[in-house]
DNA sequence: CAATCTATCAAACGTTCGTTTAGTTTTAAC
DNA sequence: GTTAAAACTAAACGAACGTTTGATAGATTG
């Protein structure tokens, strides 16, 4: 029988909606496009996922359901080994970053179609797109920052939340477009190589969430319009 | 004389298509909607920008130039300030950031539309987009490179380029969706505080560029797949 | 074998998209 | 006041969009 080995079509369907969603964005990526990726007939979609939202639903269950799990997972672990200690900042560091990596190097058989679709999805303007996310990663987020609150104990909160945010914003950024970067740096920088940007996020981030509480005040001076081009 | 006072159509369209753009991304923005918004009649569009994607050219050029402008003057004028000597890291990171922040908070009238549009034409899955901005920001980027570089002379080259690349996805991210992380922590980090931003930004990011260089032959055993749970 | 349910398909639905055209009004120059 | 260029518009274009419909096979069940 013909096409006996072959992937069913649900999974068919979300291989192709994940590579397009995260190449074009959900409003960038359509259907139609996505069902000749697949090879079967548009209505499947329907059949299968209801709708397109639905289908963008799926494929976020798909993906970030187990990473969510292994990243409570990989955690719960560390803590465990640590046997009551506090984790440094470069386990948490590592912890955060390891399960979106691996995933990453997983799905390396197509042009890491995964890697992009998270970064692309955290930036994704889509307000549905957004709530999904937001409730995915809540435990996730709670989970992480409290660990590192336990092991950065006279860092006042705010500026944990700051860093937490901006480390975040630097893996969406890395994982968004790995071409891009790779380009723009010349080829110095691969972010297709898990075990560079692990190291290279560590020692940066380990440092940064290290470092003393932000100085407010200092600095304001130079916001105001008084000074250079209005623009 | 009804309607005198009323600031011309051209500007109309680009203020309405920064604030469509920022908010729905390029493909997710459409050129009716902009006009509704705009009041004017959809084909003035194509008679001022000829396409949307000339529309998308023009409020990049209206706001990035002058940006562009903007950082290479300031830091120019610190250089110059410095009489020769090199840029602490806290200066070139303050340089860095005043220039959007200054924009950010110079358009506060209008829900900080230009904000949100640095930060999410960044993400932009659109080549287009991509490509614009790319060429854009490349004096920029390799102005800054240049000094960071003076000043952190024993920082290995690759090394400094990750953590650019980390500093400036930290910057887009927390522009692209200020409300997104003012709701995600509760209120707790507010986005739309230049002050705030500059000063959390510059504690952080001054110690990750000045972090030792990374140990990249330490981490790799946890990123091979023959552990816990394979996605 | 009839009945039923699941999976799949071609074709079309109505809408919205970016874009164009052909024509009208306004402005400015001589 | 005539003329020509610039500014603006209503209406439509074809294509692509997400979605629905009705029918057709194949498998499953009584």
């Amino acid at each position: 029988m013909p096409g006996a080995k072959q992937i069913d079509r649900k999974t068919r369907i979300l291989d192709a909606a994940e590579r397009a969603f995260a190449e074009y964005g959900f409003a960038g990526a359509s259907l139609r496009h996505i069902v000749l990726e697949a090879q079967v007939n548009l209505a499947t979609v329907y059949y299968y996922f209801e709708s397109k939202e639905g289908l963008m639903a799926a494929v976020f269950e798909r993906r970030f359901g187990p990473l969510r799990q292994e990243h409570l997972d990989l955690l719960a672990r560390r803590k465990r080994e640590a046997k009551g200690g506090v984790l440094s900042v470069e386990q948490i560091v590592e912890t955060m970053l390891v399960p979106p990596l691996r995933l990453a190097g997983a799905a390396s058989t197509k042009s890491h179609a995964n890697m992009r679709l998270i970064g692309r999805m955290v930036t994704d303007p889509n307000p549905q797109t957004q709530e999904l996310l937001r409730r995915q990663h809540e435990r996730v987020r709670a989970a992480f920052l409290e660990e590192l609150h336990r092991s950065l104990p006279d860092l006042p909160w705010p500026d944990l939340q700051w860093r937490f945010e901006f480390f975040w914003g630097a893996v969406a950024f890395i994982l968004c477009n790995p071409g891009k970067i790779e380009k723009s740096t010349r080829g110095v920088c691969n972010p297709a190589d898990p075990r560079l940007v692990l190291a290279q996020m560590k020692a940066c981030f380990a440092a940064g969430f290290r470092a003393p509480a932000a100085a407010v005040n200092e600095v304001s001076f130079l916001l105001s319009a008084n000074e250079t081009v209005a623009v």
